[in-house]
DNA sequence: AGTTCACTTCAAAATGAAATGAACCTTGCG
DNA sequence: CGCAAGGTTCATTTCATTTTGAAGTGAACT
């Protein structure tokens, strides 16, 4: 792509100029902003802490972006403020955690209030027809599942020994290779032939 | 809410409204469109498979709309067609397995490629500077960590044994209750003094 | 062959989110 | 005190994404 590039100084700005990108990238796709994620990933790579007017000008984002930006990133619990300073929080366990502990956590109790409410109205009929016994069968599966998750992600969120044992099902999955397929579980009815 | 509802059918109605709509937000929140949930949740709820036209009138979304979705629902195998009917997928480890397999797979490893070339430009200098130096420890950092999410990743689209894993883990977190912070592994350097 | 109906395609419009930039505050300093 | 320089806020603009609807396709029925 680029032909290698030879003095620290103009390595170091593709370095954060790429990886810049990369966490923009990402950060689009779950939801947060671009400049979000541009902000973080130059940040990611700076040892010294940076004003708002380093970073603007680094980034060439608007003053009021840059401003705005920085604020939600802090309340994010992404970065951290020093005065007038800025650094990154590096420990992408904290970060990733914190992200799902308010955000996650928040939309699968949304889901889960409201699919009891469906429950529940599909439970007090006094004469359930055929379909309505079948969904409500539907809503209790779905219940189920997003309890489980719900409890997942506690899990995932309350770091120490939740981390190794992720860490462990990754060595697992290199060791038994591909699939078993052990369905069940969330098929109580058998809905759909091919 | 709304006051008690009594006949079958219309339970059945506010069932599938509303949970056409938790799913739709579901979606929207997931980089998905509304619509795509929309679809989906109705569609759970009902036994029988729908065409087109039924889901187009249920859900009031235009024609073009509805055909769109409807196949973009099942390129992300997430609907079935049976000739011109649609049936949900509704084991949902399936569902979420099958999206994380395309689309967050694909994301990690574009980041991996490129964190690795960022490393890879960082490393090749021959007179490094403090800046670069430092820059390249982080680098590492991360790919490591996006190493680990993508086995991680793998784990868990490789269905089986892996989901009971999870089933696992949700029910210790509540055995656990909440934190231990165990922090470490991600912190090289100590980067900051809050 | 012709008409109808169900679906698909695609360009244009509507929507909604994010960035901008000007006005408005602070803070620090002569 | 007062005036820069640097920050923040917010109304406006910009832009990408989604939805629409009109036109096109093609299968089924007559």
């Amino acid at each position: 792509m680029t032909a290698p590039l030879h003095d620290a100084e103009s390595a170091l700005d593709f370095a954060q100029d790429e990886l810049a990108d990369v966490f923009g990238n990402i950060a689009a796709f779950w939801g947060f902003t671009k400049t979000q994620g541009r902000i973080y990933g130059l940040l990611f790579l700076c040892e010294a802490p940076m004003s708002h007017g380093d970073i603007q000008r680094r980034l060439s984002i608007s003053a009021g972006s840059t401003s705005m930006t920085l604020s939600s990133l802090v309340q994010w619990g992404v970065l951290r403020r020093d005065g007038r300073l800025y650094v990154a929080e590096t420990d992408m366990w904290k970060v990733i955690t914190g992200v799902f502990r308010r955000r996650e956590r928040d939309q699968i109790d949304t889901a889960i209030v409201r699919v009891d409410r469906i429950a529940a109205a599909l439970s007090s009929l006094e004469t359930p027809s055929k379909a309505s016994a079948f969904a409500l069968t539907r809503v209790r599966q779905l219940s189920e599942f997003f309890s489980l998750g719900r409890r997942f992600i506690d899990a995932f969120i309350s770091r120490g020994p939740v981390r190794d044992l992720l860490t462990n099902i990754a060595a697992r999955a290199a060791t038994f290779g591909t699939r078993t397929t052990t369905s069940a579980t969330l098929e109580p009815d058998a809905p759909l032939g091919h």
